[in-house]
DNA sequence: CCTCTTACCTACTGCGGAGTAAGAATACGT
DNA sequence: ACGTATTCTTACTCCGCAGTAGGTAAGAGG
């Protein structure tokens, strides 16, 4: 505990890389990435401003290094949280399951994904965009591929794919909400979600939509 | 179009704030709040600069301004659009078509609400977050009176209030999705999403409910 | 025609913060 | 011991841009 550990310095590349992305992610998490003052990181970092552009860049490619390790991390920990020979309702209620406990474990990651990476026009649109794309499409597999196994064609793919970015955009949101009502379990707010699009879903597909009662067709 | 129509210059207070505002939501919209120069907005307005500081207030100010005007005139379509005397879900369903028909019709209000407002964590979160709690309230007290209609007493008001979260971000991802999608009919998007989330709620309220296969209780 | 208020402008200042130059200190090979 | 490569720092520069000082002109009222 002593104040001058400041021999502990010297250490290889690699580290300090890791030790600055960390740093990056909770800045920018706090603060947006505007706001961000590359200061602060390199503080939070231990390390000085020097070695990040050494290291990292410029503040946008650490800002899309951030975004790339995170949206990898996101998208690892639900591909790998899935087993893949199981029916599309099973994988998509692991797949959720696995988003919600990711969520919870690294809030400040959540937050630069969502938040910031969504805002900035820039160079980023293009990881992020990527990413959910990636996502989007599939939930949109699972879907399809629960609609066929009910006897639907895919003349309506449009739809599913709608549903999937209507799913994500749920998923976003509820999570956001969720960092309010911590108290609530992972697998309640799972199959809240769980439910309301697969159910919802479910009687699309089956003919028995809800549709306007009365002369509203407009 | 002559290009010397420099006399029609000294118009009244409300004339040049109404400018401004469309400047500012324009540019906002485009290049994100930090990266909006006062400069551009004044540009786009064809007022000088000092103009917007004088009646507007800092770039702040300015910002936040835009929020409640665009925020108050989407609130404005949704519930101008609903019956008060409909039932639940044709009054969700009204509201539902009122918001795509906003957005369609409000592109640049809706990227300022949507995109840019929600990144700034600053003073304007009060404002936005504010609206959104507003939207997320009136899309509650629907599906709670549309689940008591059912018979489900209101033991689990939790749930409703996940799911109109879980709702509002549905409904800004789609419309995100939808602005991709142009061809499509704001009754057909509306339709989607009216379906999974009142069919899906329907069935949870009904007790016929998703639930793990196996043994997956975790 | 004179004056007072209000609309409006050009042309600056100041600062926060991104990015860098130039060098110090430590490990490592021989 | 002695270079040499690599880690790491202090101490700057430079610029974009928010915000302003100070001045001009156009109506209004006498």
């Amino acid at each position: 505990m002593s104040v001058d550990d400041r021999r502990v310095k010297r250490l290889p590349r690699e580290v300090r890389e890791k030790q600055i992305l960390d740093a990056a992610v909770q800045v920018f998490s706090e603060h947006g990435y505007h706001n961000a003052a590359m200061d602060e990181v390199s503080e939070v970092a231990g390390v000085s401003k020097p070695m990040i552009y050494a290291y990292l860049g410029s503040k946008e490619d650490l800002f899309a290094a951030c975004i790339r390790r995170e949206a990898n991390l996101l998208m690892e920990a639900i591909v790998g949280g899935v087993s893949a020979d199981l029916e599309p309702d099973m994988q998509l209620w692991m797949g959720l399951r696995s988003f919600f406990e990711f969520v919870a474990a690294n809030k400040a990651s959540w937050r630069v994904l969502h938040r910031q990476a969504i805002a900035q026009a820039g160079p980023f649109s293009e990881e992020l965009m990527g990413m959910r794309s990636r996502a989007i499409a599939l939930v949109d597999a699972l879907l399809v591929r629960g609609a066929t196994r009910k006897g639907m064609d895919e003349h309506s793919t449009t739809s599913t794919e709608a549903m999937a970015a209507a799913l994500v955009g749920a998923g976003e949101s509820l999570a956001d909400w969720w960092l309010d009502h911590p108290e609530i379990p992972t697998r309640v707010v799972a199959s809240w979600l769980m439910n309301l699009v697969w159910m919802g879903f479910g009687d699309l597909v089956e003919g028995t939509t809800w549709t306007p009662s009365a002369d509203h067709a407009g």
